[in-house]
RNA sequence: GGGCAUAUAGCUCAGCUGGUUAGAGCGCUCGCUUCACAUGCGAGAGGUCCGAGGUUCGAAUCCUCGUAUGCCCACCA
């Protein structure tokens, strides 16, 4: 039997019992049970394991090794992201450092040197998942750019092309000048900007006098500009539509048009029309047939569209030449205070331009039908449902999904263009035009979003497009873990794409967790300083109590979970709290003096632990982590090391406290798998204990007389403590002890329990009596149900704190007596509340009486004596 | 402009389907080197369950309104 230290010591152990797992093949998927399969979100391969993976992959492995301790045929898919915008910037500053960007290595070499880049540093992440403890099977691990992968993109990309659900068409879109590509709906964040509305001055064509006041909050955009509008019911403005205006700091005339899309109530009821740099003056310039005037390249500075002056000025910068030009001029009006809403990269957080340009389009709309379908129908569920409503709010209003990036790394769109004009869309790179011959084909240059292969994950990651026997055995997966950041990134896409190419989603179940935030609630950033790096938390306090920490606080609701360093030294604490039972148990069997029969503590323990079983089950069935959690933290700490094992100093029944601390570390095995594992084997159990069966609860042991009879006994020895640290006994000092007790049940369950209360009460003499001649004077006294105590005193009884200690506890019961009284006066009380109820309430009102009965009698004792 | 969530002890939060003496961890007070554990043991203090109405025999829990906070969505310059 090997030495255990006093305090657990988590880091060597963790690594010892993760590479002996990973080594034994424990995490492959074996057995004839159910599939039971997961597949892990993919963390960017550039990323380092932070809060939100560990939250992300913990919940899971929770679930897993449940579910693989139930006999099932768990398979749980890792993988990682190609990430194309991120790990390309990643890229591309390393390459900065030497002073080169990507354009001097040309495409190519900058791909392989991306490819370079992973193989050295896109371990790491996979590295740290297994310091977390993710019982993944790696043998299963995948790239989202890997061959399979790749394969699988391309052949959704051609069906869905072929169907006409991905189309290239001029849009306008959010352009990011930084990362110089286009970016989807859901990439641009919202921030709330303090910003002016300007009101700038355009003069009539025919009367340079007069002029029309236009508002705006983009004024460097006016070069753009190819019309004026205005409401067309608009009384103000009648006799000017169809008329011309000078745009300011030009020699253009733009027409004055009308359209509905003008609010008369807005600023002055008149709109500048950007077509090139804005959504909706994109929608009025089409249908009044406006151009659509570029004036800024990709990097966001003004082209050759514009007066010389401004050529190649940042936006901002043009902005503000623009305002001083205009009011030398005279033609700014005036400047309001606006608030408004900036949109930025979620990337590199520049700010987004809208920008006209040809893009490569999903027509989500004509697919979100049997997704939104799927979920209404029940087929496909929510935890916590109400998630389900962003879900529908997303899918019920999505639009076209821009999927091209005019970055290097990633998926490279499967297009080809002829000089003959004919677009080749095919799986396998084509040599020829099939339609002219030629060999000069010319791919798209552009590449995929990154989250359109990682809508095809669960199903790509499983074979697709082979007919995999994994995707037959796995598809759809048993559920997805995710937090609610990503609904519309991915969960939305992945059902999506599930549907329509393996006509079934991908999963039946969605559980959404909150989000980690700080101690205060704050996001966790980087930038902001507060972000907690797992992986430190991990080496100060081991794996497990992270783990656990993130689990008990992954509550019923999906809040957010706000991170404190406090719970994981609280949860730390609990494994070596665990820790020490072990060395307790290891202590017994070296002693090898067991009790033959099982004692009171036994029955009541055992009892115990057949609900704490059931508890455990049904917490892991509705995915409530956190009463997991704390209900077998409360267990172990509260019931069986405080009660249980205190009293079972008195005689260990061998066989009752190996069964329940075996089952202990089973239950807990899914929440903190090294130090289980670890103690099941020093225990010399057989095997090891991510193999060991689920326990099972077995109502024969459920005893609730004994529990009852426990209760009470657990009462008596806290009001013994209770006296004895209230009158300030000294620790070592044994007590004598008297007990009042009419009810023979009662006394038969204390006479019983007398060693124990001697034990962890600190009495020495027990005198339990039906009635007294005489109550014992210089006594303390207290009162539980069914029974009264004195606690003789040696010094003289300090009469004014013993009368204190009395008053309040007469004054509790007085107040829960006047409560219980009223609501039994009630008759509409007697009549409608079940049956019951009512008894419940009398019974505690007989209860509290008797009670205040006694305490009343002992207080007039007092003042007689 | 829509939607969602949250408001319970000093702090962070449980309390899921109305009946609890309203709980936990941390912190605080008092006392303990009790032979598994001071990362511990024992005993305590601490709560108008955000406010106002309502439903109900009964509300921290359900409904309405309000206040505060956080988040998401939305093309009004």
């Amino acid at each position: 039997m090997s030495e255990m230290e006093k305090v657990y010591n988590p880091s060597e152990i963790e690594a010892r019992i993760y590479a002996d797992w990973e080594k034994s093949g424990d995490f492959a998927p074996k057995g004839a049970g159910e599939p039971f399969a997961i597949v892990m979100p993919p963390p960017n391969v550039t990323g380092a394991l932070h809060m939100g993976h560990a939250l992300d992959d913990t919940l899971p492995d929770i679930l897993v090794r449940w579910r693989r301790m139930l006999g099932d045929n768990v398979l749980w898919v890792p993988g990682t992201d190609h990430a194309g915008i991120a790990t390309q910037n990643v890229v591309e500053k390393k390459l900065a450092q030497d002073g080169r960007t990507r354009h001097d290595l040309g495409r190519e070499k900058f791909i392989e040197e991306v490819w370079r880049w992973k193989e050295e540093y896109g371990g790491r992440i996979t590295s740290q998942l297994r310091l977390l403890g993710a019982s993944c099977d790696w043998a299963h691990e995948r790239f989202t750019m890997d061959e399979g992968c790749s394969r699988a993109v391309r052949e959704v990309f051609v069906e869905l092309y072929k169907k006409g659900l991905i189309f290239k068409a001029p849009r306008i879109i959010n352009w990011c000048p930084r990362c110089h590509t286009a970016l989807s709906d859901v990439e641009v964040e919202y921030e709330e900007n303090a910003g002016k509305l300007w009101h700038l001055r355009y003069q009539l064509a025919e009367n340079p006098k007069k002029y029309l006041v236009v508002a705006t909050t983009r004024p460097e955009t006016l070069f753009g500009d190819t019309a004026v509008a205005v409401h067309p019911a608009d009384e103000r403005y009648q006799d000017l539509i169809g008329k011309e205006v000078l745009l300011p700091l030009t020699d253009k005339k733009i027409p004055i048009i009308a359209d509905e899309y003008v609010d008369r109530e807005f600023g002055t009821g008149v709109v500048k029309i950007t077509p090139a740099h804005d959504v909706n003056d994109y929608e009025v310039g089409k249908r009044h047939k406006l151009p659509a005037l570029a004036i800024m390249d990709t990097s966001g500075l003004l082209n050759e569209n514009v007066p010389l002056r401004y050529k190649g000025l940042d936006r901002f910068k043009a902005r503000e030449l623009a305002l001083t030009d205009l009011e030398e001029k005279g033609l700014l009006d005036s400047v309001q205070d606006y608030e408004n809403k900036i949109s930025r990269c979620y990337r590199c957080h520049d700010v987004i331009e809208p920008y006209l340009s040809p893009q490569w389009f999903v027509d989500m709309p004509k697919l979100a039908a049997p997704a939104v379908e799927a979920v209404r129908s029940g087929r496909l569920k929510f935890y916590p449902e109400r998630w389900s409503k962003v879900y529908f709010d997303w899918m019920e209003n999505i639009r076209e999904w821009c999927i091209s990036r005019q970055i290097w790394w990633g998926h490279r769109i499967p297009v080809w263009y002829c000089e003959c004009g004919e677009i080749i869309c095919a799986k396998d790179d084509p040599q020829t035009c099939p339609k002219c011959g030629s060999d000069k084909l010319t791919q798209d240059a552009d590449v995929l979003d990154t989250w359109f292969s990682s809508a095809l994950w669960p199903f790509s990651t499983l074979g697709w497009p082979d007919a995999a026997a994994d995707l037959k055995k796995y598809y759809p997966t048993a559920l997805l873990v995710t937090g609610y950041d990503i609904i519309t990134f991915w969960v939305s896409r992945m059902i999506t794409m599930g549907l329509e190419f393996q006509k079934e989603a991908p999963f039946h179940k969605v559980v959404i967790h909150g989000l980690i935030r700080d101690e205060h609630g704050k996001k966790m950033s980087k930038s902001t300083g507060n972000a907690v790096d797992p992986v430190e938390l991990i080496k100060e306090y081991g794996a497990d109590a992270l783990r656990f920490t993130l689990a008990s606080m992954a509550t019923a609701g999906g809040q957010d979970l706000k991170l404190a360093a406090s719970k994981v030294l609280a949860s730390r604490n609990f494994m070596n709290k665990i820790w020490n039972v072990a060395r307790f148990v290891l202590l017994k069997l070296a002693d090898n003096k067991f009790s033959a029969e099982k004692s009171p503590a036994d029955e009541w323990i055992l009892s115990r632990y057949q609900q704490v079983i059931q508890k455990t089950d049904s917490a892991l069935r509705n995915f409530y982590f956190g009463d997991m959690a704390l209900g077998l933290y409360d267990f172990v700490w509260n019931e069986f090391c405080d009660w249980y094992i205190e009293m079972s100093k008195l005689g260990l029944h061998k066989e009752t406290f190996l069964t329940v601390f075996n089952g202990i570390l089973r239950l807990l095995h899914p929440l903190t798998p090294f130090i289980t594992e670890e103690i099941w084997a020093k225990l010399g159990n057989a095997g090891k204990v991510i193999n060991a069966n689920w326990p099972q609860a077995d109502k024969a042991l459920l005893n609730p007389a004994r529990e009852k009879k426990m209760a009470v006994v657990i009462e008596l020895i806290r009001a013994v403590r209770n006296i004895r640290a209230e009158m300030n006994v000294a620790p070592a000092k044994k007590a004598d002890l008297i007990i009042l007790c009419g009810d023979p049940a009662v006394a038969e369950a204390l006479t019983e329990a007398k060693p124990y209360i001697q034990q962890l009460s600190g009495v020495e003499k027990i005198d339990l009596a039906a009635r007294l001649a005489a109550k014992p004077r210089n006594a303390s006294h207290a009162v539980i149900n069914g029974a009264e105590i004195f606690v003789p005193l040696d010094k003289l009884i300090d009469l004014q704190a013993e009368i204190a200690r009395l008053e309040k506890e007469k004054n509790k019961y007085q107040t829960e007596i006047n409560r219980i009284k009223n609501k039994l006066a009630n008759k509409s009380f007697i009549e409608k509340a079940p049956p019951e109820v009512i008894e419940k309430e009398k019974e505690k009102e007989k209860d509290y009486a008797e009670k205040f009965k006694i305490v009343e009698e002992q207080l007039k004792a007092l003042a007689a004596s």
